[in-house]
RNA sequence: GGCCCCAUCUUCUAACGGUUAGGAAAUCGGGUUCUCAUCCCGGCAAUAGGAGUUCGAUUCUCCUUGGGGUCACCA
């Protein structure tokens, strides 16, 4: 499941929740040629990982089960049933090599594809082994979708589709209409590419009986006639390119991923509700409570926004940054670099409050802090590199080191205050620069590009770590 | 090709018809006793093009161009 299906899921969550209302899994198995094993597990586990919890479904029932399309074959079967006994549904003739003679005569001619220019004039009763169709009404509709505004469209895009397969199942056109009808759906919030399709759902709908002119937002359920539900259409998140929607194709990483990479996931929760949405306000990053609150759906961009991995990553790390530390603990309890496996709890928790402000990512943690746990391996380039150090003869920084080692040796109170203390003194005792004698400790005592502040590392380190690993042969 | 939708910095976006077109990411400088990060300060950077309506258009209308979607016994 990746970020454009989450996002989806997210702002009909959103929707439900601030509005006190339910919002409901429904599994829409019914392509059974293409079901993928341990695909539930896997949704429902993304939807649990960015903090998106349903109040009914599959796994946990409610008044409306079962919440599995294959389960529900009967009520799709009486549903047919009525419309065919309405005239309005009729068995499908033609084998699927005609269907595409059809498709092709329309193609060569450059006319989009229309099925019922070939409607049968006397099909068959329908027996359930051929695909049964929805005998259209030809008409314009004007709607409105709570994102995209008010749509027109002529009725050349409407058409004969298919209600039931000849395999049984029926096709997500009909399966949601008569789901959402039964469940009480009173908003859908789907991709755009369903936008093209909304001719066809309302004239179904309306062969169903629907009231056309009003939503459950704007007039009271009523007993007898079912209500349209309020229709969203998201624009599509595209890929970094920018060049078509975002896809598994294309490189689009499962959420799960990004969550074993490190990332948090009401970070991802922050940014993916950003993405074609803001409060009008320059509020960049929203916790749960506060999209809760803050969610609108007028306020949705009516155009595709791109994914933007650089932005999460700082999105993650602001989130990062206002964890307690007792929170930060036990998130990264995953991410500790082997060698930490002996280290105490209490130890931990100290190199972790030093880490915090330079994670982007949970997962950076054992690149940050390896030789708290380990001797570090030794890699001079760390100093011929350094455009202070790389000045000095050999000797002097045998000296230099040498005069820190003693200097600390006397430091009586081991933490970061009396280190620094010392570190100071050392500094006019020498009359070097911090940039060549603290950096020489840094190095000598971590042997990493870069580290959290000399006090504070040296005093976490302890004594005799710091001297021992200042009297390391050179 | 028909139909539908969309169009502000590189990116995500803000702006009752009246703003020096704002913020954030990225990037480039500077500051915070060493590095990295954080934080703070500063720089760079946009209304696709053309008509029209209006005293005044990023905003309203039309055209052009560009982008996306769709035209399945997939959802």
């Amino acid at each position: 499941m990746h970020v454009g299906g989450i996002r989806t899921a997210l702002f009909a969550y959103l929707v439900a929740r601030q509005a006190s209302g339910e919002f409901i899994l429904r599994f829409e198995d019914t392509d059974k040629k293409r079901e993928v094993a341990g695909s539930a597990e896997h949704l429902i586990a993304s939807l649990r990982a960015i903090g998106i919890e349903y109040d009914e479904g599959p796994d946990i029932g409610g008044p409306y089960a079962p919440y599995i399309q294959s389960q529900r074959l009967e009520r799709y079967r009486e549903a047919a049933q009525a419309l065919i006994d309405q005239g309005r549904a009729y068995a499908d003739p033609y084998t699927p090599e005609q269907v595409q003679e059809f498709r092709e005569a329309a193609q060569a001619a450059k006319k989009p594809f229309l099925y019922r220019n070939n409607r049968p004039q006397n099909p068959p009763a329908w027996d359930g082994t051929t695909p049964l169709r929805f005998k259209s009404d030809p008409k314009p509709y004007t709607w409105h979708d709570a994102v995209m505004g008010d749509i027109s469209t002529g009725p050349e895009v409407i058409d004969d589709f298919i209600l039931i397969k000849s395999d049984g199942y029926p096709t997500y056109n009909f399966a949601h209409i008569i789901d959402d009808r039964d469940m009480r759906i009173t908003h859908i919030m789907r991709g755009q590419e369903f936008v093209s399709s909304m001719p066809n759902y309302l004239n179904l709908y309306e062969a169903l009986g629907y009231d056309m002119q009003h939503t459950p937002s704007d007039a009271p359920q009523t007993e007898g006639q079912a209500l349209l539900p309020v229709f969203a259409h998201l624009p599509h998140i595209m890929n970094e390119q920018g060049n078509k929607k975002l896809g598994k194709r294309d490189g689009a990483k499962d959420v799960l991923d990004y969550i074993r990479g490190g990332y948090l996931g009401e970070a991802m929760m922050s940014f993916i509700a950003t993405m074609g949405w803001n409060d009008g306000t320059e509020q960049e990053v929203f916790t749960r409570g506060e999209l809760v609150e803050k969610f609108s759906l007028t306020k949705v961009q009516r155009s595709g926004a791109r994914f933007d991995e650089k932005r999460l990553l700082w999105v993650n790390g602001q989130f990062i940054r206002q964890l307690s530390l007792d929170d930060l603990y036990t998130r990264v309890e995953a991410f500790w670099p082997e060698t930490a496996q002996n280290a105490s709890e209490e130890y931990k928790r100290q190199v972790l409050a030093l880490a915090q402000e330079r994670l982007k990512t949970l997962a950076d943690l054992p690149a940050l802090t390896s030789y708290f746990f380990a001797e570090p391996g030794e890699d001079r380039s760390l100093i011929t590199d350094n455009k202070q150090l790389k000045k000095l003869e050999p000797s002097e920084i045998d000296q230099l080191v040498a005069a820190a080692r003693g200097k600390l040796a006397g430091v009586e109170q081991w933490d970061a205050e009396h280190i620094q203390t010392a570190l100071n003194e050392l500094l006019e005792q020498t009359g070097q620069k911090p940039g060549i004698i603290f950096s020489l400790i840094r190095i000598y005592t971590t042997w990493a590009p870069f580290s959290p502040e000399l006090p504070a590392t040296l005093a976490l380190l302890g004594k005799d770590t710091t001297l021992a690993r200042l009297s390391a042969p050179v």
